[in-house]
DNA sequence: TTGTAAGCGTTATCAG
DNA sequence: CTGATAACGCTTACAA
């Protein structure tokens, strides 16, 4: 392995200059800097960045935990993570950590060992382990949330208006004559969930029809969808629309649909949230609210990198704009409905 | 920052002797031992992992590289590496490369600069820089690939009998009557598109039915799907079933066909590949070929664990089982094909 | 069983 | 503009 003392050598210069050349080229002459670069070439010289960690205390690496990878909203906004941090050079440690508070807890401990120079969480939980962080650093700690604000944690977070949304969507729905709405809803201690129930909520309050809101459990997954839909068919009276907390559960809700024989959106309007890739591409095309979920991970990456630099010693919270997608899924409440059902 | 100094110091043994109670307890008295996780415990001390990692040149991490993590193909198979990895101590720095060959051997660099003790890459071409160190090592070399099998690469590899799936869904369209039968492949020069297309080719061929089968290009995506469908439908003879070389392009296909006023499976049947969870819940749920995405991740980090421990010094090719899935979207071929058309 | 001491390869300070 | 030198925090022969 060649290090920077072989090519000092090779270049008959000291080890200091060396290094300069390859990190403050401009301090060196000319003659020298191209003697160094020579040897650099010559003998094929590869920066350890391990000792340059050790001697720097800066890593070069942001941790980001996520409660699923292989969920298509997750999925994006990290590759907006991903895409920034490598713009600005750093490289992204991946933490699934499967809603598993303990993975969660794991992956945090990272940035205590040095193993990265911030971390960004995209779930809900703060792990204890940031908690001692904050509570020593405040907005200097380098943590940043995504998608999940709560003003009371203290960190800097980016995401959208999600009681707005929860809000809009609501109308939307009255706007086309639906009165017995439904919502499926994400995890139940998560902000994101609060936050779009207590927007829906007060849209239903607002009309008087609040009593006529009615709530299903769900996970974000398919499967929670379809299965909260089947239980929603049982009543009665049966809601002519479902408002789901994500995209995955309104397909899994279309599929559960077909199988009670209801047509969408004749006989029940299905509406999602955040507009994954496949949202238009079923049948029929789902009605959903757009998250810029790429923006919302390069955003949390910028977050990161004004606490890193120093410039941001307050926790900021970065809101960022979503559209209500009107698409087939979404039509006029049935006026046939005494009839039918 | 507390130091494993300060910890000798505290519990008045010297730097070493406090090392040891760390990384091989057992050869440290028992009374000894207790001072020192004593004094652990007060200040709160954390190793840190670069000073370490510069000592022993081992970083315990591995980088696994993808050509898009929001394939949902690509994140369960990221899952399966993160949860193998994470079982053996391993971190994972998740490099998205986009396709784009720049990024990919950025990523691979990063074993050079020692950011990582191994590559995991997924998509189908290898870095230079990889090809570099595997001249050198050989079978040694930390590099390992998914998905992507190709004998003269020379690297370790996990992956799936591609060109034996692509044989076996064309027998069973064959089975239901089908002749015209359409391919929509992957990124044509990828070893498992290449090998998918042999399998099918070959059905064909043993079938005298070589001149019916027509192919397409696509790149997995939903949208390439749905494209390459609509290029097929304006073909005369209109083929009577689509194999799709991954499931997004499948419903792509799907949608496509209900634009075009196709119904499926009765004017066209659909069969994607992956079994990705979306799969069964569109209409009509799709016939797919199953391959198990958390275990070929799991098995390329099994394969680069053993190159690490030096168990392993030549390359392993692990053929893992598919599975053909028959679903709704799979029917016979048209009888009255000469009418209808 | 414990301590001494020599690095790992880089960067940063200070003098020249 | 360049060089000598001292860290960074840990691990590991080797010696005691």
């Amino acid at each position: 392995m060649t290090t920077l003392r072989d090519v000092a050598q090779v270049a008959g210069v000291s080890r200091a200059t060396a290094a300069r050349v390859l990190s403050a080229p401009e301090l060196v002459a000319d003659a020298t800097r191209a003697k160094v670069m020579q040897a650099v070439q010559e003998l094929g010289y590869i920066r350890n960045s391990v000792a340059a960690s050790l001697r720097t205390t800066r890593t070069g690496r942001i941790i980001v935990t996520v409660p699923d990878i292989s969920n298509p909203f997750f999925s994006r906004v990290i590759r907006g993570v991903e895409e920034a941090a490598q713009k600005a050079g750093y490289a992204v440690l991946l933490g699934d950590t499967r809603n598993e508070r303990e993975r969660e807890e794991q992956y945090a401990d990272m940035l205590n060992r040095r193993e990265a120079d911030g971390i960004i969480f995209l779930g809900h939980r703060l792990p204890t382990v940031l908690a001692t962080i904050l509570a020593r650093d405040g907005g200097r700690a380098p943590v940043v949330n995504g998608c999940e604000f709560t003003s009371t944690l203290g960190v800097s977070s980016a995401h959208i208006d999600n009681a707005g949304a929860g809000h809009e969507v609501m109308q939307a729905l009255y706007g086309l004559g639906h009165r017995d709405i439904a919502l499926i809803l994400g995890p139940a201690d998560s902000p994101l969930t609060r936050d779009r129930l207590a927007g829906a909520s007060r849209a239903a309050a607002a009309r008087g029809l609040a009593a006529n809101l009615i709530v299903e459990a769900g996970d974000f997954s398919i499967e929670s969808g379809r299965r909260a839909a089947m239980a929603l068919f049982a009543r009665s009276p049966r809601p002519t629309a479902i408002f789901c907390f994500s995209d995955e559960m309104a397909i899994g809700t279309l599929a559960a649909a077909r199988t009670a024989g209801l047509s969408c959106p004749a006989d029940l309007s299905v509406v999602g949230f955040d507009d994954i890739q496949m949202a238009r591409y079923v049948d029929p095309p789902l009605a959903t609210v757009r998250q810029p979920m790429a923006e919302i991970g390069r955003k949390t990456v910028e977050l990161l990198l004004g606490i890193l630099s120093g410039r941001q010693v307050q926790p900021v919270s970065a809101t960022l704009p979503y559209e209500l997608i009107p698409r087939e899924s979404l039509g006029a409440a049935p006026v046939n409905r005494l009839l039918r059902s």
